[in-house]
RNA sequence: GGCGGCGUAGCUCAGUUGGUUAGAGCAUCGGAAUCAUAAUCCGAGUGUCCGGGGUUCAAGUCCCUGCGCCGCUACCA
């Protein structure tokens, strides 16, 4: 049996090290990942679970700048609470790095140098915006200027909108930084770009043999190969990052997106040098018979689909690839798409003030995002945990060991003969159990969830067809029979649930008192005695009220985001009184074609009419604004949007989820200044 | 507008490569039972599988088209 061990290196998506853990995370790419784990681990498989926090790149480190500290604390400090709570959810990974140990910096380096030497990296010259007040090289789409060709303002770095021309930042007329609205200078720069379209090739072939994967995972990385491989970009101007490790290159660094899934080698190697066997690593990145899988949500995919397999491929030490990507789609929370900047989101943290991480690892697990996006909400977590976890799982173990406490002394034995319907139930059971298998290979766990739980269903409805409570009275022996089958449902659930809910099947394999370790190999050896230990309440059950206050916490931390978000410098009064704002009356509005939040709208203020484009279209039609008096901002300067000309801007509130125009108390005439 | 996805019971969703009478859980109603955490078990269901057209002996499933919703993207809040 050893000779058939299959070895995996499991990764979870490294988590930038900017924040919390949210439930996004966890069941973007940890608890998959670790129910994977822990189901390989049962069936004896060597295993390696590795992970970590990303933690270079300007994100973190104008956050270190805003808070006055160094990137290196706002990194441990998050990297430290994300350890916590994925103890809490006990969610186990083998090692927890973070790209900025010195291991990580090292290996990037080679990767790097690796490339370059193999004839993969092109290094380019190029003249870039410099935002001198800022000290940062802007990229194109933070530089805004005259298009060259239709001289219309407002025309991007990369693109105009007016014209539709592709531009070079360099021809803009009249650039500013979008940024500060400095106008910048020219810099010359040196980068390194990624030659992607060299490895179109091997890429194909290599995905061709990837029939396996899940259907959006290819369908992803088929639609970017065919629209064509573009060269990326690999380093920035920064100081918080891993060096280029060539001479003259002071302050640049390698893109995040580069570094970060080297990550999942270093810390790998950091794993193993805390385990005294600094080689081991080899076991897993250098054996072709490893299978490394990547667990992460749909937006990392073509860095592990596509960017991270070529880097590989083009490593000295010849290194394994990605087996599988299982990626998971989207989890919304209360119908609404999950936001870290409106707060909209379940802190782990937070969670764990309230509830057990088993109920959390329950709920996703039973409702994960693998084919499509699901919805998270509080009135469904509590009817999964109370109707599902309480009442099929939870009773069933109660009911059974009560049961025995009672009328056998907390004891019960194998009968020598089995009845036909113990016979067929424990077959039943058996079946389900070699499906379950299935579904955890193929990260179905939506599935497995739901078999489980249908193998506790089978016990309950056998527990009530046999009837012991009445047999107890007369045949003690074949009461003693239901009991026991029962058991041997609970010993099988012990196993086959412990991926999702290990703690719990841990408390009823105590519980119920066998030697039996809990691996899978075990679920069709029957035990001889049960003897009751401690028998307790499995779960608890969430009261509505509990629902009601999550729902409050929601809308609270919402609210608090965003008045402490718009803050803005101090003005001088002559500053607003830049501004001619003046009420306008909305004469026309007509949609623009080939946009779908611009209206056109043509705008009287008194003795004067303006074109004006204003992106209000999701929340207001064209025929009900007509004859509305809005404020309007008059003397900002004229732009071309989408083709029109715009002369002025409407001004409106942006509320939650919406947007709403303002309107006089009064009725004043059109053409009044506000001030 | 471009790209991608989705539309199945009151709700949340399953439905493998086309193949009997379209399923599960929850909720609802009726019944049984009283060992158990007011838990469990049995029964009753209800469906224009978004609309229209096509391919096929056969379409929830494949193709076309219309509508609606979501995401990414572009966009003067």
């Amino acid at each position: 049996m050893e000779n058939n061990l299959e070895k995996y290196l499991v990764t979870s998506a490294l988590t930038y090290a900017n924040g919390k853990l949210h439930i996004g995370h966890i069941v973007g790419s940890y608890l998959n990942a670790d129910i994977f784990v822990r189901f390989q681990k049962l069936l004896g498989n060597d295993v390696l679970y590795i992970g970590g926090t990303d933690d270079f790149g300007t994100p973190i480190s104008l956050k270190a700048e805003e808070e006055g500290i160094s990137p290196q604390k706002i990194v441990d400090k998050f990297n430290r609470s994300m350890r916590t709570d994925l103890e809490g959810l006990n969610i186990q990974l083998d090692n927890f790095s973070g790209t900025s140990h010195p291991n990580h910096i090292k290996d990037s380096q080679d990767f790097f140098l690796n490339l370059l030497n193999a004839g993969y990296l092109r290094k380019k010259n190029l003249k870039q915006f410099y935002d001198e007040k800022l000290m940062r090289f802007l990229s194109d789409r933070y530089v805004e200027g005259n298009c060259p060709y239709c001289n219309s303002a407002g025309a991007r770095g990369d693109q105009c909108d007016s014209c539709g021309k592709l531009l070079d930042a360099m021809e803009l007329i009249e650039p500013k930084s979008k940024l500060s609205g400095e106008k910048p200078i020219i810099k010359s720069t040196v980068h390194w770009y990624l030659e992607l379209p060299k490895f179109e090739e091997e890429l194909r072939e290599w995905l061709a043999t990837k029939t396996y994967w899940k259907d959006n995972v290819k369908n992803f990385v088929l639609g970017w190969l065919n629209e064509g491989l573009q060269e990326r970009g690999i380093t920035r101007d920064l100081d918080w990052g891993v060096p280029i490790p060539l001479e003259n290159t002071q302050g640049k660094v390698l893109y995040v997106w580069f570094d970060a899934p080297i990550g999942y080698l270093s810390s790998t190697k950091e794993w193993a040098e805390k385990r005294d066997e600094p080689e081991k690593w080899k076991d897993y990145w250098l054996d072709q018979n490893t299978k490394m899988i990547h667990f992460l949500g749909k937006d990392n995919i073509p860095f592990h689909t596509i960017i991270w397999p070529a880097m590989l491929s083009k490593q000295k030490e010849g290194f394994i690839l990605p087996h599988d990507v299982p990626a998971n789609e989207y989890l919304n929370l209360e119908g609404e798409k999950m936001s870290t900047s409106r707060n909209w989101t379940v802190w782990v943290e937070d969670y764990l003030k309230y509830f057990e991480g088993e109920y959390l690892r329950y709920v996703l697990a039973a409702n994960a995002p693998e084919t499509k996006d699901s919805d998270f909400s509080w009135e469904d977590f509590r009817k999964r945990v109370n109707s599902e976890l309480n009442n099929v799982l939870g009773n069933l173990a109660n009911r059974t060991c009560v049961f025995c406490n009672k009328h056998y002394d907390g004891i019960i034995e194998r009968p020598v003969k089995l009845s036909e319907l113990s016979q067929e139930t424990l077959k039943e059971v058996y079946k389900l159990a070699a499906e379950i298998k299935i579904s955890y290979s193929h990260y179905q766990v939506r599935k497995a969830t739901k078999q489980f739980m249908d193998i506790a269903r089978i016990g309950n409805k056998y527990f009530d067809e046999s009837e012991p409570w009445k047999k107890v009275k007369v045949k003690k022996s074949e009461a003693s029979e239901t009991l026991y089958i029962c058991f041997e449902i609970l010993r099988v659930l012990t196993i086959v649930a412990s991926p999702i809910i290990p703690k719990s099947m841990e408390i009823l394999h105590d519980m119920i008192g066998i030697p039996e370790t809990i691996v899978w190999a075990n679920i069709t050896k029957e035990s001889f005695v049960y003897s009751m230990n401690n028998v307790q309440r499995l779960f608890r059950k969430i009261e509505e009220k509990e629902v009601k206050q999550q729902l409050e916490i929601l809308q609270k931390n919402k609210k608090k985001l965003n008045k402490n978000n718009c803050h803005k410098p101090e003005i001088e009064f002559q500053d607003f009184a830049k501004l001619e704002i003046k009420i306008a009356k909305i004469l026309s509005a007509e949609k623009i074609k080939k946009s779908n939040k611009l209206l056109h709208l043509t705008i009287s203020i008194g003795n004067e009419e303006r074109s004006v484009v204003a992106g209000i279209a999701k929340d207001y039609a064209p025929e009900d604004i007509v004859g509305k008096t809005v404020p309007l901002l008059v003397n900002l300067k004229p732009c071309k949007v989408m083709g029109v000309d715009s002369e002025a801007m409407i001004l409106a509130v942006q509320g939650d989820n919406e947007l709403a125009l303002l309107h006089p108390d009064k009725n004043i005439k059109e053409g009044s200044e506000i001030s």
